[in-house]
DNA sequence: ATCGTATTATTAGATCGTCTAACAACATCG
DNA sequence: CGATGTTGTTAGACGATCTAATAATACGAT
């Protein structure tokens, strides 16, 4: 195995204990951080895109909100097309909160990158696209959910 | 963020995807799954190893191992060294199974690097090592536990 | 327009996984 | 040896998710 596959699986790793970090600084438990992951990055969403993006149920959803509700993380609001839909929206101090433990990550990452020339970046570029497509092939396909 | 950046973010989530996708094969949890994955890696542990590395109680590793051994993918051993240890063997026929659908992934990774020269190869590691060393830096140390 | 069907979010109750606390067996060290 | 620590297990509590049922609303075909 080269060195770099090793590598890969080192930053899965610590991926997943930086996620443990950062769910201690905001105080919620996995499921609850990826869900926050999910409104950071996407903005306000309905319960049931929620659902299909954490692969659980609608009703575990329900009890998700409520914990990030009782928080102050996110909060409920009416979903202006649908009166049966509801639209969950981050708490601005909350996804500030987040950034703070996040950015540093982000920048620390470009950084890196700054210290190599145009042709290298592109290299790195390359090889990262390519080991997506390696992990896309062996992967029964996952169709677009839009729900 | 820089497109490598972007990447790299892929496939944390897609190890995540994948590491769902193996669990289906083996029909067990993502903790039980994460226990038969140190146990391929490291060889046979003790229930007290297996909880350090899962994060959880060794009361919890207890039933971990239960359900492992009801669906037998491992077996409890004495420890030799230890009357009051126990040792969890991971069955060959389980390890067989995983490897089915680990070493088309691990193969697949290590082909995109032979696309590469000696050159682009070093670039792509020294890259990654220092992805690493930003995580590191960001998250509070960890020591090594050996328990 | 209206009726039947589908979708949305919630609740209630069951189930599963992890925790804390207590324990028995054994190790270790002064 | 005897006090103290460690190992793994059990019992009971709790938390998170599931299935099933429900009310409110959307939507499509006639």
């Amino acid at each position: 195995m080269h060195p770099a596959t090793t590598l890969l699986r080192d930053i899965a790793d610590l991926t997943t204990e930086f996620e443990r970090h950062l769910g201690r600084q905001l105080t919620v438990n996995p499921t609850d951080l990826e869900a926050m992951d999910h409104l950071i990055r996407e903005g306000a969403l309905s319960p049931t895109e929620l659902a299909n993006r954490l692969h659980i149920t609608t009703a575990a959803v329900t009890t998700v909100v409520d914990r990030l509700v009782a928080v102050g993380h996110v909060s409920r609001e009416a979903n202006p097309r649908d009166r049966r839909g509801v639209l969950v929206v981050p708490a601005p101090e909350s996804v500030r909160r987040a950034m703070s433990t996040l950015m540093p990550m982000i920048l620390g990452m470009d950084d890196v990158l700054s210290d190599f020339n145009d042709a290298e970046k592109d290299t790195i570029t390359s090889y990262l696209s390519r080991v997506v497509a390696v992990y896309r092939a062996q992967l029964p396909s996952k169709p677009a959910d839009s729900a």
